[in-house]
DNA sequence: ATTTAAAGGACTGTTATCAGTCCAAGAACA
DNA sequence: TGTTCTTGGACTGATAACAGTCCTTTAAAT
């Protein structure tokens, strides 16, 4: 630990925004097609609605869409009825394991993971929830299930997220999904291994199941422990 | 609740950035006042520091020292040794309870809070804590036990995010600190009634006394109680 | 008494972002 | 087949925010 009385201030004192608005457009819009906020081929809001919604111009958006679509993410359909989507081919992804991991980032993100995650499910667990929230959930549930490696980590993703949506708590949902990206981008620098999918479905399964019957402490154990997975390939690849 | 799945995606887009970068970093500066970070008589880090900090340029940090200098936040001395101080004269609040409280909010504030704040106790409690750690924490529990009302709300605020600091997690310390905010927003609104500061002290005493022991349990359990204060307080205004 | 250096104060020109307006496309519908 | 209307596309002028430079103050050091 550094010197305490030092640091102590500094903390607080984090920027106040990342960078000009057009580069956290796109970054933003890049996240929630990562996290499978907005699956491939579904369609983003119309320009007006979405700046209004993102508190940017339609302008700054434009410029983010635009490189977005020169990327490869979205496709634009002109005139009536058309709009912006969400390629379905999947973008290459970047080269793997090209820059080190950061320690302090890694731990970071594990730490806080491993607080609102299980908190979320054991929240969702205690909640009263509705026919239509019970759907969702089983439904992301199901994507999950059926996905292919490719299509995999936004399918997880989605799913963590609806836990946390259904735990009742805005904050909450936005930490998790924040979360869940910059753990993706952590994971992005490794080499590929193959994911044991089976075992994560298994494990999916069981804190749904937990979720819907009720059972808080388990829902809470259950992602606990489907958090270790993720936490201890990461923590390998440190040392 | 609303419809499900027409309001899921939206959830997710919320505004990139909350307003222009003047504003954002008056409210910036204000918090770490609000919150303790800086004390009165405190002397801010030099303007050119400060600003690349905090993300934003000179002339726009200048512009929100200034209004804040106006409203009698700051004072600034300058020359050689000079700098900007936090005043040690109280700004008188606005005046309370004119605006009434926003349900959601106060919901997720407390949901939020009652998951981030145990956990931070309890992570702090199950660290190997440095000496200089443990110096502070005490530190910030004798201030907020010495304090009048005037001066309480935020110590109060400095001793919950050193336990953070404690967690070894910055995530956990910024969303401790920006819910804290929150929550003194609230509190804001509503007529003042007298805490109760010694029982509110004993609890604190309790909560620091379980972290330096190093007991998990019950850091955790402490401090769930300690919330259910102000969790009950805001509750009762809501109905 | 003079010098020094670290701080705030003030200006400049450039670039980013904005709100507002109008144009162009093109699928659905009559 | 033509009309309609929602959508993306393109432009304009105004404003906010920027990086960079130089000035002014003032307590400490000499």
């Amino acid at each position: 630990m550094t010197d305490f009385a030092l640091q102590q201030p500094y903390s607080m004192l984090r920027p106040v925004r990342s960078g000009n608005a057009f580069e956290e457009t796109i970054e933003h819009i890049l996240q929630t097609i990562k996290l499978g906020i907005f699956a491939p081929a579904d369609k983003l809001p119309p320009e007006r609605e979405l700046a209004e919604h993102l508190g940017v111009s339609r302008a700054t958006l434009r410029e983010a869409l635009g490189e977005l679509q020169a990327a490869g993410y979205l496709v634009v359909r002109r005139g009536r009825y058309g709009g912006t989507y969400v390629s379905e081919t999947q973008v290459r992804p970047e080269r793997r394991g090209t820059r080190p991991l950061d320690r302090a980032e890694v731990h970071d993100v594990l730490i806080f993971r491993g607080v609102i995650e299980p908190a979320a499910s054991a929240l969702a667990a205690g909640s009263n929830l509705s026919a239509a929230a019970r759907g969702h959930l089983r439904n992301c549930l199901t994507d999950v299930a059926v996905a292919t490696e490719a299509s995999y980590r936004p399918r997880d993703a989605r799913f963590h997220i609806a836990i946390a949506e259904l735990a009742g708590s805005p904050s909450l949902v936005g930490a998790v999904a924040e979360t869940r990206s910059r753990l993706n981008a952590l994971l992005d620098r490794i080499p590929f291994l193959g994911t044991n999918l089976e075992h994560s479905n298994e494990q999916h399964a069981r804190i749904a199941d937990a979720i819907l019957r009720g059972d808080s402490t388990a829902a809470e154990r259950a992602t606990l422990e489907h958090l270790e997975g993720t936490a201890a390939l990461l923590r390998g690849f440190l040392s």
